[in-house]
DNA sequence: GTCTATATGATGATAGAC
DNA sequence: GTCTATCATCATATAGAC
């Protein structure tokens, strides 16, 4: 019983602890934070013995830095909802947005990512820029206009909220509000936050 | 010179040190949060010996325990502006939140405090219990309504959402916008939030 | 490649002198 | 009340046997 190069897709030669360690590393690092998880935690949940960290990755912030190779893609995901009619956007990405997050796999990444981006302040640098640049600035030149950037930005911002309360806090009722209430809830304040400041306060009518 | 009792100032038997110790903790525990920050840097900061924190509060969560009494009382902001006309309250909200954020001192310490509110998982539920009665609960009781409490708490999220880019993590262009702008720009969507669903997107109802 | 053994240092907490 | 000295524990990292 294949005592060594158990069927033929990994030679010998190849590493499979090294994958197993990077990830139990990526999914703890994500989850408890950089300080918090100790080498001898990452080898044990592992399986191996703690010195084949120093040994693959040379030091701890070697292992992290080779975990922290992209977690999961935010923008991407605002890529795929933003072609299509303007009036359908709103809804589009909160469904969008929701679906991802209520993905276990996916919004245990993403949710394990924003706590560490506040942090460690080198990811917080990363998570601003990219927020900037891929979203809000993506977001701005889809709707066009003088001010696009700062209405996108107000409309990011609540977005984030919803994510940060939801999934990060899991404050309620928000937490176990069911996905179509939500979306419900949520558009007309995104449709508001898009029109601009010029929008008159009373009146509001999701016009087609 | 003076070996003890300078001046008169302090009787022999007044603690002082405690006082000391308590607000170098503050600061400490919620700039970097609890796991970061040890009791020996503490102590040498506020210029004593490590060992009187234990002497005076027993171990490191019990400073943490009692450096954590009230850094800043968000409640109260929201008490504040609560009263009223409904009308104006999602002016009032928004322009009490910039004021407090806005503030060197008061937004440096609420700042520190959401960063050690998504670090420690203790000051997490903390702040997530907080939430949900202080805030998102006032809020529903002055609305009135069945489902007042779920549309607080979609306009809690957006607060929380402009609170958390502008200030935290500081994306631009939210950052740098001027108040009056951003109060233009958030009333409008903070009012389609607490109108509720009523503004569907699709053929949602989620109340008859 | 993988493990055992260990070097080196920092942590929280305590006992006891003053 | 405050400090010195110390304990037990845990961390990262390395040297060397197999």
């Amino acid at each position: 019983m294949m005592n060594k190069s158990r069927g033929r897709g990994r030679p010998p030669g190849r590493t499979e602890t090294r994958e197993q360690i990077l990830a139990v590393a990526r999914r703890r690092f994500l989850t408890e934070g950089y300080d918090r998880v100790t080498m001898r935690s990452i080898a044990a949940e592992a399986g191996v013995d703690a010195a084949l960290i120093s040994y693959h990755f040379g030091s701890k912030h070697g292992l992290f830095g080779a975990a922290m190779e992209l977690p999961a893609n935010p923008p991407q995901i605002l890529a795929a909802v933003l072609p299509g009619p303007l009036e359908g956007l709103p809804e589009r990405v909160v469904r969008a947005v929701l679906t991802v997050w209520d993905d276990p796999d996916r919004g245990g990444a993403l949710r394990a990512f924003a706590r560490a981006a506040l942090v460690d302040d080198d990811v917080a640098r990363l998570f601003r820029e990219m927020a900037e640049r891929e979203m809000i600035g993506r977001i701005a030149e889809r709707l066009g206009g003088a001010d696009a950037s700062r209405r996108a930005a107000v409309a990011a911002s609540q977005i984030a909220g919803l994510i940060f309360l939801r999934y990060v806090l899991c404050v309620e009722p928000l937490a176990s509000m069911p996905t179509d209430e939500l979306v419900a809830r949520e558009v007309p304040a995104l449709r508001a936050a898009l029109a601009g400041a010029g929008t008159r306060p009373r009146d509001r009518r999701p016009r087609p």
